[in-house]
DNA sequence: TTTAATTTGTGCGTATGTATT
DNA sequence: AAATACATACGCACAAATTAA
């Protein structure tokens, strides 16, 4: 380990903390001035040992707030019940979401048969971003029968809860039917959303949700940040 | 595209050089003096722009000679006769090779059955890094049979060829008898090599060649790296 | 609600080290 | 051996976002 810069041994310190545990996951670094004056140098050596973490996925920055411990890669359960909030607080992690859009608009072909609605059907249509601890972990877009639930989008724009909304529409349960799992490569846009680089490995999930008589409900995609989440298919 | 900083606005117009093709690829970029100069802003601010680029890689950098273009994927083609050199010839590439490793070891099983040879047979183990215009482009390793070409070694270490030593064993042609290709993240130490960023995806192929007669001659596998080749099946 | 302090981000200037040409 | 070109490192100043008073 001889030969080494000096950011290159800041980092490969702080790398260390982290692994080991005494810069906890989720928690703040000291400040950059801190840092600046614990190891001696100047503040921009250390913006390039934590700019070189940051490239690693083991921190992440906010300006004005601080830098951050990235949490652990999150175990997302695939059970027969997916619901988002209670994966995430079952991790011990606190889950948000943040609308994209939500909108009406004509089915696809694959929405149309996956929901066994007619072709040409409206659907509502909700995408967005799924946070755990302020880190994004996914992007999902999701579709509803219009016709089914057609006050579906305001009960949604209201509770922010997809379960909560479909409650409100006499849904009061519903279960996984289906789900495809393929890997693919995060555009620019998709990396943007999930703060990665582009072609980082997305987990891209297909999936169909039905009431309990089977009839569909939900079907939706959702891109999960492979830096972030294992999916769990444990009974 | 307002609102951007001057190094985010410097890196996206550069960006747009190389895609339009103004900078060519494998072309060396204006020094950052220069570049500082044309865009009237100090070198620092240049270079953040540079290493913006880098990580995308859209260019690499060597110390003390320049900033250069990189190339575009490799197409490596996949027909009956995969050839390193010739394959690289065709895409308009300078082909090299860099030897990590050249010695004698026992088969493993999965080698042993893929050469049709006993188990625990020697076989010589020839491990390295294939380079296109200096930028690596594959880790690969092989096996042949230390029985049937007891000075292949020799010949290898001189002459840098895998063809030209099996020619000088009585090997004159050989033939691609199979190919299964799989996707890997890469390992850290596969990355250092290749140059890129750990869990880069990787292109594994595992091969078998043989001669006219149809017996095993070589087992290896190949990792690619993802972002500078292309596998290609056409006939 | 507004203000002030804190913290990360951007940018310039300078100097020196190191590898290549 | 000398010039060139990228890499590292220090110091200063200010902008932008957040947080606390």
């Amino acid at each position: 380990m001889k030969n080494q810069t000096l950011w290159q041994g800041i980092a490969s310190d702080l790398e260390k903390e982290i692994v080991a545990g005494s810069l906890a996951r989720g928690s703040r670094l000291p400040t950059e001035s801190m840092l600046s004056q614990r190891y001696g140098v100047n503040r921009h050596t250390i913006r390039k040992a934590l700019s070189h973490l940051a490239e690693k996925s083991l921190i992440w920055s906010k300006r004005g707030s601080g830098v951050f411990v990235m949490q652990k890669p999150t175990i997302y359960s695939m059970g027969e019940r997916v619901r988002f909030s209670q994966n995430l607080l079952d991790a011990g992690r606190t889950p948000s979401r943040q609308k994209l859009s939500l909108s009406q608009r004509l089915a696809t072909h694959e929405e149309a048969s996956s929901l066994k609605i007619k072709k040409n059907s409206k659907v509502h249509h909700y995408e967005g971003i799924s946070f755990a601890d302020d880190e994004p972990i996914a992007l999902f877009h999701s579709v509803f029968c219009s016709k089914r639930f057609p006050a579906l989008a305001e009960y949604i724009e209201d509770l922010q809860s997809v379960t909560q909304a479909l409650k409100k529409c006499g849904v009061n349960d519903y279960i996984r039917a289906s789900t495809y799992v393929s890997a693919v490569a995060a555009s620019s846009l998709q990396a943007n959303h999930l703060r990665i680089k582009p072609n980082d490995p997305l987990l891209c999930t297909t999936s169909l949700n039905t009431d309990q008589s089977g009839t569909p409900i939900e079907f939706g995609r959702t891109y999960f940040s492979g830096k972030h989440v294992t999916l769990s298919y444990e009974a």
